[in-house]
DNA sequence: AAATGCGCCAACCGCAATGGA
DNA sequence: GTCCATTGCGGTTGGCGCATT
């Protein structure tokens, strides 16, 4: 292997073409083809490597190219193919005609990307980005329940309060702070990067997206309404689990309400129609708890409740979606990194007096 | 008007694969 | 089988232009 020989060669020309030089190019490869392409600089009379005049040509001087703003079908081809090939840009510039893998490329990484996280997609793995966060972080919790060090912290009793003394690393960029809230365990969680989105950025997304319909729709088509359409109903604010912290369940304080909630027969009014839906949400954080065992529906059963909490609210409010996202953060005694924080805290307290 | 920040995109870089001697 | 030139690919960089402060 090793490294091209023109590399080694001085005085060769580097960064954007110059028209004369698109010009020499264009009519040299016009008039020869361009043959073997280490030998088309010194024929055509460039100071270029015989790579930089391939990338020229196939990027910009070929005539075949299209140019221009990709269309709508185009950019849901790109998705779709994505999400098929992930980054095999060569292979998917094969299935659109007059592109280049490099403008597939950079399309996908100044736009499309954005586009998807701003509906809610995760970009890499096309699935909605609360589950995919949550898979992560069901893969890193079972990675430290499984670990010596966990195991070695015998006076602790719950598996994922062990995991929480012995880790010291930052939480999911996604999950909230909480202040107020008795789950001392997220405390490993807070001192996180700012960088990414904030859990508001993205219900904030999801409310623009929704502000249009005038009834609840499923978020999106992948999420399904687990278990048993439970959100369709209004009983959303009774679910315990929520009062806290949207995410706490996850680690571990869950469990004592999820227990009740199985065993306690004087459920309000309200949900007793539905008991044995709550019943169900129940068993499988249960069942995630106690066995430790990565159960994907537990998990989504604890998020969702407070998913649709919001979704609920939001579809059937007439106030503004900003206001209804920090309502729900507020509601939820949760705190989130970033700047948002103080806006969104603010807003609710305007909207309180 | 100047400084700064940010997004876009052309081009580069490094590595892997390929093929011929 | 080995070496090496060449090609192809995907990640990354850097410069330009526009927007904001």
């Amino acid at each position: 292997m090793g490294r091209h020989s023109c590399c080694f060669k001085q005085k060769l020309r580097k960064g954007l073409w110059s028209p004369e030089e698109d010009e020499k190019l264009l009519n040299y490869i016009t008039r020869h083809g361009h043959g073997c392409w280490s030998s088309v600089p010194k024929l055509a009379g460039l100071q270029r490597c015989g790579k930089s005049c391939r990338l020229r040509w196939i990027n910009y001087l070929r005539p075949d190219l299209k140019r221009g703003a990709f269309s709508q079908d185009e950019e849901s081809l790109i998705i779709e193919l994505h999400a098929a090939l992930g980054n095999r840009w060569s292979q998917i510039a094969t299935r659109l005609p007059g592109r280049t893998d490099n403008e597939i490329k950079n399309f996908w990484n100044s736009c499309l990307k954005k586009k998807l996280r701003r509906k809610g997609i995760d970009p890499t793995t096309h699935k909605p980005l609360i589950t995919s966060e949550l898979q992560s972080l069901n893969v890193i919790d079972q990675k430290l329940t499984s670990s010596e060090l966990v195991k070695s912290t015998g006076s602790i009793n719950n598996l994922h309060d062990q995991s929480m003394v012995v880790s010291s690393q930052p939480g999911p960029w996604w999950f909230p702070a909480t202040t107020t809230t008795t789950n001392q365990n997220a405390a490993f969680c807070f001192s996180s990067s700012n960088t990414t989105p904030t859990v508001s950025d993205q219900i904030v997304s999801l409310l623009s997206s929704m502000s249009t319909s005038s009834s609840p729709t499923p978020m999106t088509t992948n999420f399904n309404p687990a278990p048993n359409n439970w959100e369709q109903l209004n009983y959303c604010n009774t679910v315990p689990s929520q009062t806290n912290s949207i995410y706490s369940a996850f680690f571990g304080n869950q469990y004592t309400e999820a227990s009740q909630n199985m065993n306690n027969s004087n459920i309000t009014p309200l949900v007793l129609d539905h008991h044995q839906d709550t019943k169900s949400w129940a068993s499988e954080i249960l069942h995630y708890t106690e066995h430790n065992q990565s159960s994907e529906i537990g998990l989504e059963a604890e998020v969702k409740p407070d998913i649709a909490k919001y979704y609920w609210r939001s579809a059937s409010s007439s106030s503004s979606p900003n206001l209804e996202a920090a309502t729900l953060l507020h509601d939820a005694n949760v705190e989130v990194y970033g700047k948002n924080l103080q806006k969104l805290n603010s807003m609710v307290f305007d909207q309180s007096l």
